[in-house]
DNA sequence: CTGTTAGCGCTTTCAC
DNA sequence: GTGAAAGCGCTAACAG
């Protein structure tokens, strides 16, 4: 099954196969169809490592995310695939864990496939990444984080507009006293998300004191202890703004626990819309952020930083992609507690219907 | 970067170099350690692509899922490409999403891509696949489907044994009118469990009326429509089994929408554990697949199938998976309506208190 | 133990 | 337009 055995069934020579396996038009149709021909009858595949070897271009892409399992990341996989599988190109997936030793391996494992480049997507912990891809001068790109080197685009998310919607969301409905959940302290990711929540804030001219602020985990139980702790208070908040939706859960969760109605006495919003935000009780009210874009756009850039506009000095592409509030039913009215009012208050229902803004 | 640019540095030949690397023992220490130097200093990495053109192995295997956005899959991904770094491979995964189109597309891609075998677990529209596969002799192991031919294992997964535990768990709870909502009907997969449903209620002597079983499509909105149609019935169930969890979720929401209380008024169980499950409200009672382990097994299963043992007949492996039932929240003592008490009945608690049974 | 050499399956000059 | 031949980076005989 190889060039040489089809050559010999057509009675041409190999360079005339190779040249009808790649749609080189300069090849005389009858040869072209005794090729074709024995191509069907022999079930021949091109063999891709040969043709990668001899071309010097593996068609091959790496996508870095942190973990598989989180929920944010199955659809980016999937359309960075899809983007990938339109330039007739392969993906190897790779999960970090966050490990160092793994991500190592990862490139390791990657350069030796020869990758001509790779999307990371590791949201905060992508440092070993950055060394180890940046040692090979292999083309990325990065989301979020801004590595200054060549061929190294980067995707930043704008959190800023999202997390706007967010807060002025909540303080239409007259909350005054929203709480952060934020990511862990080290992320960058998290510092950003944060960063936004405490423009939008101020933009209104809202309080963000520092009790109301709480480094989490980004996941169910580090939200849940973050409601926790805001029980605790002496003035809770009314509102909660978490940086992942996951963070969104585990405040609901516990709220639940303990007795809070979400949306009633606590209206909550997440980040990222993940499926599960759609699914949990209430249903979440949340950040979008465009994951099918934010994969194509990955892809993309990466296309744009091994074909550099000629003419030009480099400069490594920015892109920025949108994000926007979906209205589900996780927030509603403040109780307005703190204006003397009773509990009572706390049963007007929800203002809005569910409707989805995007 | 080449091997040749090592040996020349090294002052030794390529064949010394491919020794070094390759960890070949009989190579003289001093060279070895002017050969590593040499890889060091210039930072070389072998080239994979050419390693497997002369050796005719590709070290590369396929993983054929249905969908990368369905919750049961990414722990299987991640599991599988961690069994596969160990043996020193990589993974190829592709989403069928169901569609023939892409299914040709993608075992035509893996062969391409020379993969030694591939694993496919679509549960229930793999005949394109399989197709596919055969005709290319690759190795393969199937999940669920036993396709008859040689190079392919099969992974069984134990849906009787789990179902079981569900079955017996609702009769313990006085459950006796129990529904059943299954999968798309054209589905192996979504046959062989309900025929495990209907063994295990035979074999305690419970009645299934075809009018409590029916078919979903293992989504959300499938489970709310199936329970849309049970909450018609004259004699509704008092408990319902599902053929997966997103049909439990689905069945838990429209229950929720309808007023019924779960578990006090209607009892749920899915099938799949997917991490979903553990954050519903009330937490979801289902039958765990071990999905970590389903992975390490598919692939062994391939690393079997391509290292038949010498001496023996060629006879495809068969492999059977334990399942077993988490014991969460959202299953109670039946409410006994039909045996003349009041609905006050049904604000009996949960008899039990979550834990996990594994 | 080391180097020379052939060749894996393919693409790509370069003559014809 | 087509074929002969060189060569991509590597491994594996084989000779020494």
């Amino acid at each position: 099954m190889s060039l040489r055995e089809i050559a010999n069934h057509a009675k041409v020579s190999t360079a005339t196969v190779s040249r009808v396996i790649n749609g080189i038009p300069t090849v005389n149709r009858n040869l072209a169809k005794r090729v074709w021909k024995a191509v069907g009858e022999r079930g021949y595949s091109a063999n891709s490592q040969a043709r990668c070897v001899v071309s010097g271009k593996s068609r091959l892409f790496g996508l870095v995310i942190s973990d598989m399992r989180d929920p944010f990341f199955p659809e980016i996989v999937q359309s960075f695939e899809a983007a990938a599988i339109e330039f007739g190109c392969e993906t190897l997936v790779t999960s970090t864990l966050h490990d160092p030793k793994r991500m190592e391996l990862s490139v390791r494992r990657m350069v030796e496939r020869r990758i001509e480049g790779a999307a990371v997507l590791t949201f905060g912990s992508e440092e070993v990444i950055i060394e180890n891809l940046r040692a090979q001068e292999i083309a990325a790109v990065f989301v979020d984080v801004e590595p200054r080197r060549s061929k190294a685009g980067v995707v930043q998310i704008d959190y800023k507009r999202g997390t706007r919607h967010a807060v002025q969301h909540l303080a239409a409905l007259r909350h005054e006293r929203i709480g952060y959940v934020g990511g862990p302290a080290h992320s960058k990711t998290a510092l950003a998300k944060r960063s936004a929540f405490e423009e939008c804030m101020h933009e209104i001219s809202l309080d963000v004191s520092s009790e109301l602020m709480v480094a989490g985990d980004d996941t169910v139980e580090g939200g849940m202890r973050a409601l926790t702790l805001f029980a605790r208070l002496q003035d809770r908040p009314t509102a909660i703004v978490c940086s992942t939706d996951m963070a969104a859960v585990g405040v609901m969760k516990r709220a639940h626990e303990l007795g809070m109605a979400v949306p009633q006495e606590l209206s909550v919003i997440g980040f990222d819309d993940i499926p599960l935000a759609g699914f949990v009780t209430p249903p979440l009210t949340t950040v979008i952020v465009p994951k099918a874009e934010l994969a194509r756009l990955a892809f993309r850039a990466l296309i744009c930083e091994l074909n550099p506009a000629r003419d030009e000095i480099y400069q490594p592409q920015k892109y920025l992609l949108n994000t926007d509030l979906v209205l589900r039913r996780s927030t509603a009215l403040a109780c307005l507690r703190r204006s003397g009012l009773t509990d009572l208050q706390s049963l007007v229902s929800n203002s809005h219907t569910g409707e989805t803004v995007t």
